[in-house]
DNA sequence: GAATAGATTGTCT
DNA sequence: GACAATCTATTCT
């Protein structure tokens, strides 16, 4: 198990809202916590993406759409940005920046803290597994965070937040993964990873 | 290990 | 009606 005290000490606003850029490399480290109803589980954040609207052609927000699904991203830092994605998983980001610029970090890949055996479960798979928690929908489903938890505060007392963490010793970046239609903008290394933590969802050669 | 196909549904054009 | 910030099983090397 982890260390209680820590875990109830939500990251404040402040942190949130800065530059996406700074906020998703900073994330890195950093714990999400929920508090499910069957037990609190704990993932240490090892892999996050940027996405920076109106001008970033990756994000939902591209272009200044402004839609019922999207709403989270335009709105206060340190909200929840969860959203389904190929009809079936989760995806879990935190808004970041001032209002009315719809900026969000997405976290693709956590390192699984525990209780082992309850994401296993929701997971389906054997904890030893790197597939427990190596990608954004794998992570939401390990965690039990679902379409509930948007437009969640994670800066007050939800259930849902982010908590300091140990940090990474190396951080790589690469462009965003499966963002290919951006053109340009698909080749930005906007996605920021710990270099040799083995739950990166798309481990590069180093 | 890498490449591929199929699942599945809300959202937007 | 097309597509999507994905995952899994399967089928190759």
């Amino acid at each position: 198990m982890v260390d209680g005290d820590q875990l109830s000490v939500p990251l404040a606003r402040g942190f949130f809202a800065r530059p996406v850029l700074c906020v998703a490399r900073e994330l890195l480290g950093k714990l999400l916590v929920h508090a499910h109803p069957d037990g609190t589980a704990v993932g240490r954040i090892v892999e996050t993406e940027a996405y920076r609207g109106p001008d970033d052609l990756a994000a939902h927000t591209a272009r200044g759409r402004r839609t019922a699904r999207n709403e989270a991203m335009w709105g206060e830092a340190g909200y929840a940005y969860v959203f389904r994605l190929y009809g079936m998983h989760w995806a879990f980001n935190v808004v970041t920046g001032e209002v009315g610029e719809p900026h969000a970090v997405l976290v693709r890949a956590i390192e699984p803290l525990g209780p082992l055996e309850a994401m296993a479960r929701r997971r389906g798979l054997e904890p030893s597994r790197r597939e427990l928690t190596n990608g954004p929908g794998k992570l939401c489903a390990a965690l039990g965070i679902d379409g509930h938890h948007n437009r969640v505060d994670v800066c007050g007392a939800s259930r849902l937040f982010v908590s300091d963490g140990p940090r990474p010793a190396r951080i790589g970046r690469s462009p965003r993964i499966n963002v290919d239609y951006a053109g340009a903008w698909a080749r930005r290394p906007w996605r920021f990873y710990e270099r040799g933590n083995r739950y990166v969802s798309v481990p590069p050669r180093e």
